[in-house]
DNA sequence: CGAGGCTGATTAAGCGGTTAATCAAAAGGG
DNA sequence: CCCTTTTGATTAACCGCTTAATCAGCCTCG
């Protein structure tokens, strides 16, 4: 590999004046002639030169790669699409910069994210992180140092904090107001736990679309794996029938899909006997049986958002909305059924 | 942020030594006594002293990171459960011996890796290369430079080349002797492009199994995109009704989604008019209606043996075996029926 | 015609580590 | 008691690049 002095020696110039020229001069108050730069390029041209962007880095201090945190172990990346999406907006958005991309993720069981002292790290220029949990070490970590960050999914008390959000609170209310047009009565939430940061406006949003149409809330807790919804469901089911909703809000598809196999499980139908609305309508939602009357959350937007945020923040340009708010909607399919419900 | 300087002279003592102290003293040969390593650890953790992997980088040339590179664009994580699980298991391993990934993927609408310059790069000190093509210059880069790497689902000519694959051939055989064992004599076969390397080896074990039986080959051309599937099975079923086949070995399990959805759409059912096999058995296979009997591949524990390949290869240990061919199973559902084929 | 300004460079000091070479003092050996 | 070895360190070069400070000519202008 050569390096910035094999091509000044070879054109005949000083480092300095390679420098330069190879960056496109732009900080830097040194002049070169046109042909002497012409040389310069020839000479990197011919001997190859790639610059060492390690000593690049340790010089100028910008580094031109992002962290991206993801906060739980193992299987994430196959079994979450919201993971997936997540990384694919951010993805786009730091090539487009030329920027690159370093991922942690926590690797033990738990929902530990990794230690902030090997996320705060010299080789990134800032941190991305996916953070479902109120308070976080890492987010302490960084506040305390300084260190440049943009949350994701994350409920900050702190306005100056950088966090990229969905409209939580409408998508709650979007759904809950589609079953009580539909005809629904008895609308149960199976709702994520308190720590879990987007649970808080999802919730909120279907009890204020209760309230507002005068209907009780049924907020059943589950828990975020695979089987939460499942679980959650058939206890619900188990109860005393006089309290079976007619309609589930599930706190996500996945969720959904598990409420739906707990329900066929006890010989009910959907969305005959129950309506079921999911959250995120990923292609999860289309594939499911019935397909998924779903929230949508622009999740890839959300995630290009936060990294365009992050590399402004780095770059020291403006951030000019530090806790965007995205929009959501509601996708219709067919697990709430086209016609009212029974009474 | 504090430096070695900085923890050296609170420690009153020289940078060599906090240097080798702080390394636990590997590879150099000082010497500390007991009382000055000990002085050394306070400094450091009263400062709070984190080392700067740049400048250690550029000082040792081991970075402690990996590239991982992608070679379909934008929606790939989303989509490719083959991708997400190559991604766990790679990422598995390399958080196990402390290092760290950097992501790579094209940006563009093509096939096309990212440029070759783009990828060896200096911050890295090797590649997982997941290249489906026979022929990359990404690969023909890497070894002009003498630069690590392992290739993962590609089919190397040179033995010398670390790759890591399933069992391909065995992958194909199995699926259509599972077909054959259930009584069916037209078994259609969903094959990638021939520049997809993986779609040799299965389609070598389809033939051979049919070969063996004394049955016909019918391999049908099929995109590898979402709709692939979809559009090879309607043209199937489009043409002569003598040549239908009963059951279909399709390429993916994504392809098989398709092709199932296409069977549907002409009025037959699966099983019981045509049975499918899909290939990757990821969780979408379970998800499917109905469940997809489906070739196994162990994919993140082929990433995880590319990983721990590439780091023994970076640090200089042997490397045993250089292209391992990881085995795989047939996992039955219920997309074949349990019962025997229509003759 | 000398001062001042511009052009086109160079020099050298870092950035934060690692490590080969060197060295002083104490310990060990004959 | 003197010479050699060991112990416990230090010094300084280097990794590859950036950039502030400096400088030699040449041009221009009052």
């Amino acid at each position: 590999m050569s390096t910035i002095r094999d091509v000044a020696k070879s054109a005949g110039i000083s480092v300095a004046a390679a420098s330069a020229v190879l960056n496109g001069n732009g900080s830097g108050r040194i002049r070169v002639s046109p042909a002497t730069r012409q040389r310069i390029y020839e000479a990197a041209e011919a001997l190859s030169y790639r610059p060492n962007h390690l000593a690049r880095g340790l010089a100028t201090g910008r580094k031109g790669i992002v962290g991206l945190v993801f906060p739980y172990p193992g299987g994430f990346f196959g079994q979450d699409p919201f993971c997936s999406l997540v990384m694919t907006g951010v993805f786009e958005e730091v090539a487009r910069e030329k920027h690159n991309i370093m991922l942690h993720t926590a690797t033990g069981d738990g929902w530990n994210t990794a230690e902030p002292d090997d996320l705060i790290d010299s080789r990134i220029d800032g941190l991305l992180l996916v953070l479902p949990m109120p308070e976080s070490p890492v987010i302490a970590a960084c506040r305390r140092l300084d260190f440049p960050y943009v949350a994701l999914a994350y409920n900050p008390t702190d306005p100056e904090v950088l966090a990229v959000n969905a409209d939580e609170f409408r998508g709650g209310s979007l759904a809950t107001e589609h079953l009580i047009a539909l005809g629904h009565r008895r609308i149960a939430h199976l709702s994520w736990p308190e720590y879990i940061a987007t649970s808080h406006g999802r919730r909120a949003g279907y009890e204020w679309a209760l309230r507002e149409a005068g209907l009780p809330s049924m907020v059943v807790p589950t828990e975020v794996d695979r089987e939460g919804g499942y679980r959650a469901m058939s206890e619900l089911l188990d109860g005393p029938a006089d309290r079976h909703p007619t309609a589930v809000f599930a706190a996500s598809d996945l969720c959904a899909e598990g409420a739906i196999r707990a329900i066929r499980h006890q010989g009910r139908r959907v969305p005959d006997d129950i309506a079921v609305v999911g959250y995120d309508d990923t292609w999860f939602a289309g594939l499911a049986q019935p397909k998924l009357t779903s929230v949508r959350m622009p999740i890839a937007e959300m995630g290009r958002t936060a990294a365009e945020m992050l590399i402004a923040l780095i770059e020291g340009r403006p951030v000019v909305e530090r806790q965007p708010i995205l929009p959501v909607s509601l996708t219709v399919r067919d697990s709430c059924g086209a016609t009212a419900a029974p009474a």
